[in-house]
DNA sequence: GTGATTACGTGATGTAGATCACTTTCGATA
DNA sequence: TATCGAAAGTGATCTACATCACGTAATCAC
């Protein structure tokens, strides 16, 4: 399917434009292709975009004193990523994406997003209701941080998103968990 | 300051309503005043209302195997709370909330919100902004909780809110640092 | 194909924090 | 003011996970 199609049944699922609407609102957005391994934000650097994943899986990730790095999301198809509080604070990123797989996104800057937000009332509320799917997901990510042991959140992960146990290397799967590539290593193979 | 203006400056940092656009929004608003100790959302039950803080603080928290309690949010005023789990999704409550002080709210339903958000375009930006802090606050989080050690933690929470420590009791604060409380005291008391 | 880099496994050892058990202090209410 | 329950301090012990160190397999670069 082609970017355009994959975005419209995306946006549609939540509210509905027209096609004049929706070819206005497409208008803003820009293809990538990106290579495995290409770095989309990197840290200490101006973020203007934001991006929709069409295919590929990209990463955010924040790397803290120059060494242990932590997996904020792993990004899919139709998932939406960027630096969100550089994005919007228009301060430098401290947060870096980069490609875990050749990936096609597009991307939207943060100053065509609130123009469409204003220009039409459906978008706006598409993206609050996006924002607040986020908000979710990050609420119930740092509770099974806090309750559940790196075991429990390993498996609720892969249950999931079973494709990454595939598609992404271990220690990247480590990195989301906030454990080290040698506890993650033994979880699955000492404990059957 | 009475609630409405409280919630009026608050609201008119972010958005530009008129006087008469405010006072049709405010109109969707109930106050409420909670004693100490008092439930507001208790676990299991059906969600209505999200609550915007004029005085006193309340806890949002999640109760895991009837046993450990989580911290989510310490809601202090101008802050907005709620189990918006349960809210958006129209679920059963897996959050509970109450009250750590004698506290004055203002509640607005989830239709009336929705409600508002249509009628009034800046509103449903307004209420997009809110989230998106929301989020960020959440998975900035979500960072220190990987990253920082437990006294840097709370070290951070309390430079952030430093009336907290006289507020609340400090097992509360170890339940939302995720630690357990005898740790927490140990901290502060063998580390100077 | 060869050498280098990256991924992954695994043992030994150290440590932050959990848990249990008990004591002390504080604050509310009779 | 005395009493009782909740909050808080503290010692002993246990455990999940980090860290370091090393070895092997897989993948990439030329």
């Amino acid at each position: 399917m082609e970017a355009k199609e994959i975005l419209k049944q995306h946006i549609t699922q939540i509210i509905t434009l027209t096609d004049e609407q929706f070819d206005h609102f497409y208008a803003h957005f820009k293809p990538h292709s990106f290579k495995k391994g290409q770095i989309v934000i990197s840290e200490g650097e101006r973020v203007e975009q934001e991006y929709f994943v069409i295919s590929g899986c990209l990463k955010a990730f924040y790397v803290s004193d120059e060494v242990k790095t932590y997996i904020l999301q792993f990004a899919m198809p139709t998932w939406w990523t960027s630096d969100y509080g550089a994005l919007y604070n228009q301060t430098k990123a401290t947060i870096s994406i980069d490609c875990i797989t050749d990936a096609e996104v597009l991307s939207l800057s943060n100053h065509d997003r609130e123009k469409l937000c204003s220009e039409l009332h459906p978008v706006e509320y598409f993206f609050r209701w996006r924002t607040n799917r986020g908000y979710l997901a990050s609420q119930k990510r740092l509770l099974s941080f806090m309750n559940n042991d790196t075991k429990a959140r390993y498996e609720e992960l892969l249950s999931q998103y079973p494709q990454l146990y595939n598609l992404v290397p271990k220690h990247l799967i480590a990195a989301y968990l906030g454990v080290s590539r040698e506890t993650l290593s033994r979880l699955y193979n000492t404990h059957r």
